[in-house]
DNA sequence: CGCAGAGCATGCGAAAACGCATGCCATGGA
DNA sequence: TCCATGGCATGCGTTTTCGCATGCTCTGCG
């Protein structure tokens, strides 16, 4: 008669997912089960949640109110699950924290190491993804991003700012160096516009020779001679064969962020956490700025 | 890792509850599950949500919030039944109704006939009551209640007003009229007040023999003889052998509402309880009136 | 001091929920 | 037309969850 919560949970998971397969794999369960729940519920209720198509399970009117209430559930235990991070003020346990992979192997891994050895009882775990994970959901109760902004239900302190600039090979840079004017290869960001006309002045041998859309990609074939990658100074910096080039001078780039839920924030993890990361983040400052 | 649910519940009903045994009753499963549920929620947070004492479950700083925030999810749960209430259109299938047991007992049967009749397919509930169930928990679709406005957040229309009048068996009331000066015994309301002075001047023989704390008692014994009462009008005409007599005149009581919570309001089988219920109401009206 | 009752922990057998394998059906491309 | 794929239903064996019975501990009372 009284439906269980778990089953309101399997009705949002199903409505998001579209099919049993979508929300079995959201609920780390057999498909199986999410039908099963499903019919459970329908039964207690006394209604028709879904329709049974060939393609799937289409929600009915009563089935979106379930899925629309178990919604402002989801999110209660969202803000639960965040409170209680935010409380626990044990310096051991688990913290997971987010950063973009470029960023955690050039720059942070130093950092994660020193909060390791300094907190040895905090099992980190590290998602390294360009990926903004949901921090209101709790995918990660850190995380380290390169924007201008914290963003606007997130609380945030800027760690560095930083610059962008051309590196390429040695090879390259004597290239360029010998002849300005003579031919040179770009490698540019799929999505990004066009090379900025005044490198099309200075240097018209400029030419775009490839497009790529993951920057870790590109930056190997910097390393492998394949051309001029317009990156971050500090990731320039750190690849090893790369030399800043001039075709394109220093220009300030999205700052770096350290930025967290605000019921987070607090948390005894977090706090030693950012600790660690804000001091080591301004020696570090150098390494970013022209 | 991921809190079930119904393990939140858990911890709601036993904060209110304070005792397994209670929080296993209020969720209609053995103790031993609620205190299962309990450690397996614990295990999965990290956290410790009860101390474990001699005289029961003392919930902890983290075990109040997790509380707090289930305690908002059963609200949805609450809105959201309601919500599915009010918007089935069908005719058939459960409806819940309360109402006082005298009001039902002596007024509302004949209607509860009718709807029974005109709606074959709905099967009527009727929890006989002086409690007042919890229309937004659902405890009852509809409530019938004798009270001077239909609460704060409950929709409703007034069904007739009413008087109270005095009554007693045709011995008391022979009496009475043959000698108003004279001995005669009333049987109170526990909590009421005294007699009303007026009583006391026109009949100097009143006087308070009894005291009880419940109407359908008191009303026997009315019947049996044991004195005069102050009732509803509806009741002592309703009632045999009990006639009006003049010691205490007519005055004006508390309406009779028909409530429901606005969401459940617009449900069919609630919306069709009401038209036969209002109709037969204006009808018996003057049963309720001096 | 002994006893009764309330409240909880634990162990065991029963019941429910679950995962897996199989089969059906519709769709879409070769 | 045939086949591959995606999606779902169903049956079966296993795992998990549950209820019940028993025993322990603490409190209050005569």
């Amino acid at each position: 008669m009284e439906p269980q919560w778990d089953d309101l949970r399997t009705v949002l998971a199903l409505v998001r997912g579209k099919t049993l397969a979508a929300a079995a794999e959201a609920l780390g369960v057999n498909y199986t089960t999410v039908a099963r729940r499903v019919s459970r519920l329908e039964t207690a209720l006394g209604l028709t949640l879904f329709e049974r198509l060939a393609d799937g399970y289409q929600p009915t009117e009563a089935g979106l109110r379930v899925a629309e209430r178990a919604a402002a559930m989801a999110a209660e235990t969202d803000s639960l699950l965040r409170q209680l991070a935010g409380a626990d003020a044990r310096l051991s346990g688990p913290l997971t924290i987010t950063a973009p992979q470029l960023l955690i192997a050039h720059v942070l891994a130093p950092s994660l190491k020193r909060f390791r050895e300094t907190y040895p009882d905090v099992s980190l775990q590290v998602r390294a993804t360009n990926d903004l994970l949901d921090l209101t959901r709790r995918e990660a109760d850190v995380a380290i991003r390169v924007s201008r902004a914290p963003g606007d239900t997130l609380k945030g302190l800027r760690l560095t700012e930083q610059h962008t600039a051309s590196f390429a090979t040695k090879d390259w840079a004597d290239r360029i160096r010998d002849d300005p004017k003579g031919p040179h290869d770009w490698i540019l960001f799929a999505d990004h516009s066009d090379l900025p006309k005044s490198v099309q002045s200075a240097y018209p041998g400029a030419r775009v020779r490839y497009r790529f859309d993951d920057m870790i990609a590109m930056a190997g074939a910097a390393q492998a001679g394949l051309g001029i990658v317009r990156m971050p100074m500090f990731l320039g910096r750190a690849l090893p064969g790369l030399v800043q080039v001039p075709c394109l001078p220093p220009q300030s780039y999205a700052d770096i962020w350290i930025v967290a839920h605000p019921d987070v924030w607090t948390g005894a993890r977090v706090k030693a956490f950012r600790d660690i990361l804000v001091p080591d983040m301004k020696t570090a400052r150098p390494l970013f700025v022209a």
